[in-house]
Parts: structure tokens; C-alpha cells; sequence
DNA sequence: TTCCAGGGATATA
DNA sequence: TATATCCATGGA
């Protein structure tokens, strides 16, 4: 087990675990703990410095972007007014650097579903045929799911996504992803949306968390709500609209608007 | 009890 | 291409 404390004023372990990208983390009473693949990681924060525990720094230096410079990307959104209050809010923000396959089941889990029964879920999934890690399960491998039928996904509450679950698993298997890594933004999402169960949203949420691609900008019902306009009636225009607004910076801007949009309305 | 959730597939025109 | 409808479940 190592330590490694980081002092950057970018770096908010709640906001970053808590603004609705990563579904698999645990909060304590002084900590955080986030679980990816068959890792953990403790965080715990004192101003702007972050403490991380973990067998593998390495691996959760890479999952919190920390090579990445916020202040710049920060800095460069506030040139658009209607950005300035989200960034200002969740300026500890950080997109992480998750697994591919991670991210591609829990946001077909996500589809129409809210952040507690997501988590609900997919922790069922780590528990029922995840490897078990001593006190925590690891996500589980495509090898594992192979062993899991479309009843058993009902079973864990999965409802109508189950058969989307079972597809894209055998997709995944018969190499669906392969080499996806190297393609371009374009011909990654066109790839994505070749699996049943992934639309327009949970294709731009794989782009952005699962292979880092930041001209995504997800559109799902609470970006809609705080983008709608007259002209802006769909979600496929406020999409088309954002992306050729923030260009490379789509994501980021997409998060600091989600985690500001929704924790107003649940504080309310 | 009702509304809604980090939507997508399918049928229809 | 665009719109309408259906889909399971449980949190709030």
C-alpha cells in the first residue's frame, strides 16, 4: 500500500466522484473510496491538497487526469458567459480516465434509470460474478459476464436493458471495441452506436469517461433541461450547438453544467 | 400515489 | 429524416 499527496486547487475529490461520471465509489466519514477494474483507491482531502492510498498509484494517477492542466481548460471556458457560474461551482472537477468496458456497461445500465438504483446495480453485478478482492469485488471481466443469462440481468433489476446487457457483452466478446481506441472521434461514436443498447447519450458518455474523447458533450434530461431554448428544441441540436461552440473543451463544459444543474435541483 | 430517472429500439409516415 | 410509442424498476 502506498501514499501520494497532491496539492492542486483543481482537484475536489467529492465533486470529481460525485458529479455523476463514475458510478462505483464509497463515502466515509473523513474519506472517499473509488473502485476501477479490480483496484481501489482511499482519498482524503485537506483544502487543496488530496492524499491517495492505493496498491497501484500509478494506475489512479492516470484515472484522476492529473497530468492534464484545469486551470487552462477552466480559464478558457469562462471566455463563455453562461459557463462562468457552473465552473466557478465545480471548479474541483476532473474527468476521469475510466475503463473502456467499465464504462460501456455501467452507462447501458444508466439508460432511463437514476444514480442510486444505477450504483445499486452495478454493485450487484461486481458482487455476483466480480473477483472477489477480500473486503470489495472487482468489476467483472467479459469472460465472467459470458456466464450470466438475460433472466439472471433481470434478476439484479436491469428491467428491459437486460437484453441490451446480454447483446452488447457478446458484441464486446466477438470484438466490437478492438483497436477502437485508435480510431477518429467520429468513426470511434459510429462504433458505439453499432451496439444495441447504446444511443446518442450513452455513446457520448463512453466517449468522454471511457475514452477520454472531450468533444463529447452527452446530452441526457438534465442537460437538455438546462440548454433548451426555442431554437434549441431537441437533443440532438443542443448537442450539435455545444460541440461546435466548445470544440475540444465540449466535455468539460458538459460536466461543470450536469454537476451544477443537478445539485441545485436535489438541494432544493 | 405519482412522477421521473445521465434513453433507446421500433414502427410509422 | 422526423415523430410517437413502448419499455421495467424503484427512488423521492
Amino acid at each position: 500500500m502506498k501514499t501520494v499527496s497532491i496539492t492542486n486547487p483543481y482537484f475536489s475529490i467529492c465533486q470529481t466522484l460525485e458529479c455523476g461520471q463514475v458510478f462505483r465509489y464509497k463515502k466515509n466519514q473523513q474519506s472517499y473510496v473509488v473502485f476501477s477494474q479490480d483496484k481501489k483507491c482511499e482519498l482524503t482531502q485537506n483544502g487543496d491538497t488530496v492524499t491517495l492510498k492505493s496498491d497501484d498509484i500509478d494506475y489512479f494517477l492516470h484515472y484522476f487526469d492529473l497530468d492534464t492542466d484545469y486551470e487552462n481548460i477552466t480559464k478558457t471556458l469562462s471566455q463563455f458567459d453562461e459557463l462562468k457560474e457552473a465552473i466557478q461551482f465545480g471548479k474541483g472537477i476532473r474527468i476521469l480516465r475510466q475503463n473502456l468496458i467499465e464504462t460501456v456497461i455501467s452507462f447501458i445500465i444508466s439508460q432511463n434509470n437514476n444514480i442510486a438504483r444505477i450504483q445499486k446495480i452495478i454493485e450487484k453485478l461486481c458482487s455476483r460474478c466480480g473477483r472477489n478482492m477480500g473486503d470489495y469485488y472487482a468489476f467483472p471481466t467479459i469472460e465472467s459476464l459470458l456466464i450470466l443469462s438475460e433472466d439472471d440481468y433481470k434478476e439484479m433489476g436491469l428491467g428491459y436493458r437486460a437484453q441490451y446487457l446480454y447483446s452488447a457483452v457478446r458484441a464486446i466478446k466477438d470484438g466490437a471495441l478492438d483497436s477502437i481506441q485508435s480510431e477518429s472521434d467520429a468513426k470511434a461514436r459510429e462504433r458505439l452506436l453499432r451496439i444495441k443498447g447504446i444511443g446518442p447519450k450513452v455513446a457520448d458518455c463512453i466517449m468522454l469517461f471511457g475514452l477520454t474523447r472531450t468533444s463529447a458533450y452527452p446530452v441526457d434530461t438534465w442537460i437538455f433541461k438546462a440548454n433548451a431554448t426555442k431554437t434549441l428544441d431537441t437533443p440532438k441540436k443542443v448537442e450539435q450547438y455545444f460541440t461546435d461552440r466548445y470544440s475540444q473543451f465540449s466535455g468539460y463544459a458538459q460536466q461543470y453544467v450536469f454537476y451544477h444543474a443537478r445539485s441545485n435541483k436535489i438541494a432544493k
